[in-house]
DNA sequence: ATTTATTGCTTTTATTTTGCAAGCAATAAT
DNA sequence: ATTATTGCTTGCAAAATAAAAGCAATAAAT
């Protein structure tokens, strides 16, 4: 962690810390694709040396951009959840795949588009916020709701 | 440029093209430093080895995100302008300043911020716009206009 | 016209990072 | 009680990166 830091610039700090071959790839990889433990990114397609992993995700982790959970019930598994400042590059990961989508086709024609990426160029500040949201109310803790909220639905 | 390409997904392929340490600091320095030439790039800030900086300069230039000219007037040296898909990297590029500015003081307090970071944030569309109108008028070959066009002032 | 300086690299060598394979301790499943 | 799984770490080879030096082509100065 000591000597990150090539100079004081925004861009080239961000880039001292994302700047890599497979750290976007990690957040990618839980934001889009709900990974969440060692095992699920050393089986993903992508699949990442379990050192390359495990430095990558400590890093990470220094940086407070993901937590290291456990489930209640299994004190193996490791859950690694994004936390706001992972979230918070969901905007350049965006951008990233527009770039992408547009731009390396010509070299790489295999490179596939789907419909998320319609929905994303249809309604690019929307997806991004969808992205978001989805992803902390289906991995953040839920706060407690008060039981004078919670059956509205049956009155 | 052969093999270079992970697997078909598109922010993973982008990320075969610029994720290292250097290529978008080297973006950065033609959208927003205004740096062109080989020496630009040796004197600046953050010095690159010119043999790293000769390997990307090449790796861009087959991706057509730059392309490499020569003055009329000077047979000696190169000029380095980003093309339409190099230039269309200023969202990301604008996308990780703000995550930077945002969330990595806590860890290098040293990070500055500027005016334009601050037009940024008021405007974010319009100021990757502007970026990139900006570069193209200052940097690309002017389209011939006719003289019928350009005296209204003296009417 | 000849020397000197600059530019844009390439080459050499050293250091760092990456990646595969194997190993291993702790927990969980059988 | 035994075996399998998970989440790592370690060792080593290969690749990428970096600092330094070198060098050819052009431009500038004398």
């Amino acid at each position: 962690m000591e000597n990150t830091f090539r100079c004081n610039c925004p861009i080239t700090s961000a880039l001292d810390i994302v700047g890599d071959k497979w750290t976007l790839v990690i957040i990618k990889q839980m934001l889009l694709e709900g990974i969440k433990t060692f095992k699920d990114f050393s089986e993903c397609d992508e699949a990442i040396a379990s050192n390359i992993l495990s430095s990558r995700l400590k890093k990470l982790e220094e940086y407070k951009m993901i937590s290291k959970e456990k489930l209640p019930n299994n004190k193996k598994t490791n859950i690694y959840l994004l936390t706001q400042k992972g979230l918070d590059l969901t905007p350049t990961i965006v951008e990233l795949t527009l770039w992408g989508e547009e731009n390396i086709s010509e070299f790489h024609p295999e490179l596939y588009s789907d419909d998320r990426i319609k929905m994303l160029k249809n309604n690019k500040e929307g997806f991004i916020n969808m992205l978001m949201e989805d992803y902390k109310t289906e991995n953040w803790p839920k706060p407690f709701v008060s039981n004078k909220n919670t059956n509205f639905i049956n009155e």
